[in-house]
DNA sequence: AGGAACACGTGACCC
DNA sequence: TGGGTCACGTGTTCC
């Protein structure tokens, strides 16, 4: 069977992607369907082309047969490559092709988001799919690390307590450092499932240190550490 | 900017199709299509119905075209689907929504797989492209933290050096919780841009606790911890 | 005037 | 055999 079936394109042309044009996309069904014909608002006649022309006058189709496939050509580019990127394609056809990229889209989009959402309040829990497909939640309480911090003479102590398996040092030390703060020393303990870890902190200037200053350096921060008690 | 692109295609079709056609070329090798104005040309709504067979006296070249008008229509819908699951579309093209598409694909990707890397270890890169424009690469290449370990007495220490914001503490409490060792103490400095980290730790039961023990711990985790030099 | 983009019908092909 | 899909040339509309 020689199977005419002809994805693969022969020429390469880059397409220029132009500015962040707005477009409204409120709609995730895939099923949406907006039928509606772009003719006949009831009153706007067409004086158009009555009379059908020659239409093998043979004058210069070329130009327009020639440009016609070349758009063809580079759509049928975008969609093997598309057909690269998306992992089960279910069949060989174009619609189903694009049916699965949506849904792998949005898979994909839900699974990051629930990964955002998870390293929110813990990033420790795992409700990882590697494989099958889209399961549903169960739900994942996820404790988030307390942080306390307390005022002691000219320094500042803030206790961390957490889950062994999300410890926000990476967080707490970038606060620190964002908002010049030394760490005078550190003392971790941990347990079955809880890590307790202590730092004791001072100002890098000459300033006093207070606990709000800390909390501030704490909230700044693109993942704000939720500080449930300050006893000062 | 297009402004008027049907999309949706044409579902309640007043769609005419014939007109007696006799163009036929002496040396033409094919084609003859016959096409007239598909709206309505006045308040009369209804268009008029087909009169025959087009072209060639086929049977039923009807459900040939009802057919093919069908999958385009399919083809069209899953189109306008896929421009709602994907942002920044550039252009109302379709090639270039092809291609949006598949940019956006290997950028979720790509950024999936970073945030599951990210949470082997403790890191917290964050790589977020919120923004308009579709940032590639940059890639955060984590420089590995140093591990040594050295024994003392009946115990062991564990000093971890990395950049500040890299710090692998859940690994090495991973890998200590796996291994059923106690963290009996943990002192911690954080520099400008390194943070030095030692573990004083010991075995949970009543066996000596060893250097290779401890670093059997470490490599039997899922991102094993390089071990550059061990001074016992 | 001409390029770009679309929908349409049609011939051809494969289960 | 017929339903499904594809590529093609064409008509048309909009910059």
């Amino acid at each position: 069977a020689p199977m005419n079936i002809d994805f693969a394109g022969a020429a390469s042309r880059p397409t220029v992607i132009s500015q962040p044009n707005n477009a409204e996309s409120d709609n995730s069904d895939v099923e949406a369907s907006c039928r509606e014909d772009k003719a006949c608002p009831s009153d706007d006649r067409r004086p158009r082309k009555r009379g059908r022309k020659p239409a093998n006058g043979r004058e210069q189709p070329l130009n327009h047969v020639e440009a016609e496939r070349q758009r063809r050509e580079k759509l049928n580019q975008r969609f093997y490559a598309l057909r690269a990127v998306v992992p089960n394609i279910s069949k060989m056809d174009k619609a189903s092709l694009l049916g699965d990229a949506i849904s792998y889209i949005t898979e994909l989009q839900k699974k990051l988001k629930d990964m955002e959402a998870e390293r929110e309040n813990n990033s420790g829990m795992s409700t990882d799919t590697l494989g099958t497909e889209t399961n549903s939640n169960a739900d994942v309480e996820a404790q988030a690390p307390e942080v306390e911090v307390q005022e002691a003479h000219d320094e500042v102590i803030v206790r961390v307590s957490c889950p062994w398996d999300s410890h926000p040092v990476s967080q707490v030390l970038r606060a620190f450092k964002d908002a010049g703060i030394n760490v005078l020393d550190s003392k971790l303990a941990a347990g079955t499932d809880t890590v307790f870890h202590s730092f004791v902190v001072k100002s890098q200037g000459s300033e006093q240190l207070t606990k709000e200053k800390v909390l501030a350096a704490f909230s700044r921060e693109p993942k704000p550490l939720q500080v449930p008690s300050s006893t000062g």
